[in-house]
DNA sequence: AGATTTGTCTACCAAATGGTAGAGACGTGA
DNA sequence: TCACGTCTCTACCATTTGGTAGACAAATCT
């Protein structure tokens, strides 16, 4: 591969295109057209549809474990700023690029195969997060409950806010930089307030 | 309409079809199927699959109002009670018809006329939450915040909660009733615990 | 009984889908 | 110069999609 840049083009337009419309719903047509390319070009970089999917997944994963490992290894004692961190951490690609958790959390509707695929990524961090919750939870600087919920309630706490400002906008939400700026200082605090120990 | 049944089976099947993989990536066909009858006569119940799409929209509010509006009338002046007690009605349907909130939360990949159509259909109880929301707040009964906002992270927790048990998964839970019932007893005392006033 | 309405079906259709085969443009090394 | 690898394209193809037209049977009405 000498020319890799049409590749990182076609994965980015795909990542934008599945985050935001689901990936079952765009098609090999669509991301050539965003691109400017054809689909066959599509699937001279990428073998098949099902390729290019765990790709997209691939790429995605990479940007998030960026993000989230330099927060994790924020400086600060107190649990409750480092978790704050990794929150205001995940909350950033909301503005910078809303499919990517779009995307994340596309997973639930795709295939086995892709599933596997995507944890098999996700899983270190993840196991990292929870053995850390649990450590601090025994150290009496969290609210005490199972590590394991507990982050999958903040994951979903804050994806689905970042996610679904259409859902948002229903509450009566307006969708602007400051409305964002908003959003996550409520988020922020209530996630504190979630963990406070008791 | 003489005969309602099979137009009540096309609903009830595509509600479930659409909830748990996707409204774009569900086709007539697929629905047909499930119900084991031909595609046209899902065309002659409802006049295209757009029709169909509002028509289940419409299906799952009515089923999820129902559960909301009589957990909010019920009884107990503690709004820490009342929030706990619309919390336990909206995860009922995570255990018995997991796809209902899956088909809510697919909101964000419709487009506009549908995401208008189901808008209609939930802004009276949205309403009447954040406007509770607020009163409480203003009684000093729960932590000060903005209500609207907070009704969106309460919403995006129990819905991501309910509707990613894959992502559960992941986090190393294990997907039986034992497994609901401790996510359902986290849920709660989270939720507790982000809105006790402060 | 005869006419009409209701409900499901078979037979199509045009467009879009993922994918294959292979032509041709381009640069690079021998 | 010529062969070769790289890259994008045109030309197809089989299948699936949402949707139309209308046949046919059962129930209902007059």
């Amino acid at each position: 591969m000498v020319n890799g840049s049409t590749r990182i083009r076609i994965l980015d337009t795909a990542l934008d295109l599945f985050g935001t419309r689901g990936v079952g719903t765009v098609s090999l047509d669509d991301i050539a057209d965003a691109v400017g390319i054809r689909k066959q070009t599509v699937l001279y970089w990428f073998k098949s549809r099902s390729g290019l999917i765990d790709a997209v997944l691939d790429h995605a994963a990479d940007e998030l474990l960026v993000v989230v490992e330099a927060a994790i290894r924020s400086q600060g004692d107190e649990p409750l700023d480092r978790v704050d961190a990794v929150v205001c951490a995940v909350f950033r690609p909301v503005v910078r690029r809303p499919a990517l958790l779009g995307l994340i959390r596309e997973v639930t509707r795709l295939d086995e195969s892709h599933i596997n695929h995507l944890r098999g990524r996700l899983s270190a961090v993840v196991d990292r997060c929870v053995s850390y919750l649990r450590s601090e939870m025994e150290k009496g600087r969290l609210r005490t409950c199972d590590p394991m919920v507990l982050a999958g309630l903040l994951y979903s706490t804050v994806s689905g806010t970042g996610t679904e400002p259409i859902v948002l906008e229903t509450f009566g939400w307006e969708p602007n930089a400051a409305g964002l700026r908003q959003v996550r200082r409520e988020l922020r605090s209530f996630v504190r307030a979630a963990l406070q120990p008791n």
